[in-house]
DNA sequence: CAGGATTGCGTAAACGTTTTCTAAACCCTC
DNA sequence: GAGGGTTTAGAAAACGTTTACGCAATCCTG
């Protein structure tokens, strides 16, 4: 029987050899994440859910943090073809996919964020900036701010040019003028944020409301804010972008725009599933939407012509 | 000539298929990497560095972050052995032990941080708490603190229950008096600095200084005193632990005992690198030693009998 | 130039599974 | 109890490497 064999890998601690199974079956059971700074919270959150679901349906991942750095991005690529990924969620938010070229021609199902060319076998998450950031100019403006300065990503990263675009045009919609000086370039990290807005305190007309491309180039602005003993909310306006989950607990919580870590990790795993459970590749891959919304919490306020509104009125 | 061999390697684009590799050769070239929570910020910086230096190593990581559940802990042991990582760092600051027991028994090198049992093929690093830790009770005491409080972390962890007797025996060896009510349990999460921090409140001898269990306990702390209009450092000096790299931007910047991420990482992995490559198993794993040091900032202050100390005069 | 050593190159076994196939055993029905 | 079907068990091939081996070709040395 059956029974006898079960109780000795009980007896025996047996347990099968992946790789040996791999070999076989043709299915490493592994899928790639590639994310673009662990270190920047939005990623870790988004890596647990990652993971989460994976072990779930048996799956292991391999994870790389890029930095950017298009060199680790090619080793990175070659390392997971070595282990005969199944699939790669790429989420470094429009870098360039040339380096993918192997994973490409090797037909390994992809899913990215924000990234044109559909092809078969590689899916994409549109991202609608637009909506969140639309909603996050309209209350700035609703509080009768008018000097808005907007600091953006990297602006070789698609995602980063998308969010600069919807501030543009949702500024534009509503018939503000932006002030090109008020438009300057972050990195996406807390320094980033620091330089950046050092810049916009030189500017000839000073802002008093400031969007950003990410919280953590939020959380750059209210260091350096701090530093030059600008209060916020009362002199100075900030909003972020991601909604990690550090933001509710800034001083003062960050007011920002949400995009779902879990929806999007969970996106991303889907669509890489559902892609290798089908044999007959679709000629394009399935595409995604997934909103933004503006989240309130303490970072805005009601602008005031003196910069001396008191905390109460608020 | 080998050279044919290799420009036809060039033109069919071929990479040699790993699990073959390791199928035959017995080694997988992957280390396993248990932390325990991948939101905190100061793994993330540890994870990097960890994965860098195995990737210089052609070595994969297999990260499961268990969010300090038993469960999660048993079956990501399970994945790793299926997969046969060669060995596993387990960076959860002294969780329970007993689930690892299919590794041992498989051999299988190991490297804890903080926990005690001395065999064969399980290195350990051990962390001075007591130096960092001294530290920054004697500045407290220096700037004039008499009712110092301690937010620990979770007590079943045994870091958490080293860093809170490093701070017993530092007040101790100084002669100060601790109050009982002023040592709090938390959860090493933002959330669980709020909660400790509104019942340290609720004291009878409110703290004028608080030295948390680390520095996502600081946040908390800090959090919580901006709600309540407690000023820092003026009314409350604060210290954390771990020196994550927000440290230094939150609002005031945090002081902190540092424990480097960078060398924990790197001590971790070349513990586990020599055990491989040493045949002939050591009676007793190898034992590292990591100090941790004061960082001062801007979160701590000279105490002031009123309460009302201004900035200027720190 | 003979002899031994080195090099080059192809063959075969092994790693631990899955999958396919065949043979044997069993069960049911008429 | 023979025929058909179904279950059970065992054997063999395959996956893509590494390692060990053997044979021939080449090299060096005296």
């Amino acid at each position: 029987m059956a029974k006898r064999v079960w109780s000795a890998v009980e007896k025996l601690g047996y347990y099968p050899n992946t790789q040996a199974r791999a070999l076989v079956s043709g299915r490493s059971r592994i899928f790639g994440l590639i994310v673009s700074e662990i270190t920047n919270p939005f990623f870790p959150e988004m890596v647990q859910v990652f993971e989460r679901i994976a072990v779930q349906n048996q799956y292991e991942i391999l994870l790389t943090s890029t930095g950017n750095d298009p060199k680790r991005m090619e080793t990175s690529v070659r390392r997971m073809i070595e282990r005969r990924v199944e699939g790669v969620a790429v989420m470094t938010f429009g870098m360039e996919e040339v380096l993918l070229q192997d994973l490409k021609l090797r037909n390994v199902p992809l899913v990215f964020v924000d990234v044109g060319p559909e092809r078969p076998r590689v899916s994409n998450i549109r991202i609608d900036y637009q909506h969140g950031i639309r909603q996050a100019v309209q209350h700035l403006v609703a509080l009768r701010h008018r000097d808005i300065a907007f600091i953006s990503g990297p602006l070789r990263l698609k995602s980063a040019a998308a969010r600069k675009q919807a501030f543009l045009s949702s500024m534009e919609e509503i018939g503000m003028e932006v002030n090109p000086d008020l438009i300057v370039e972050g990195t996406h990290t807390i320094e980033g944020g620091i330089v950046a807005f050092a810049k916009l305190l030189n500017c000839s007309t000073k802002p008093t409301a400031v969007l950003c491309s990410n919280d953590m180039t939020a959380l750059g602005v209210m260091r350096k804010s701090y530093e030059d003993g600008i209060r916020i909310p009362h002199d100075l306006s900030v909003i972020g972008f991601d909604d990690i989950h550090l933001a509710q607990f800034v001083l003062p919580a960050l007011t920002t725009v949400q995009m779902s870590q879990t929806e999007l990790a969970r996106l991303a795993f889907n669509a890489l599933l559902e892609e290798v459970q089908r044999e007959a590749p679709l000629p394009t891959g399935s595409q995604y939407e997934l909103t933004t919304q503006l989240v309130l919490r303490e970072s805005t306020h009601l602008m005031s012509a003196t910069g001396e509104v008191s905390r109460k009125e608020n």
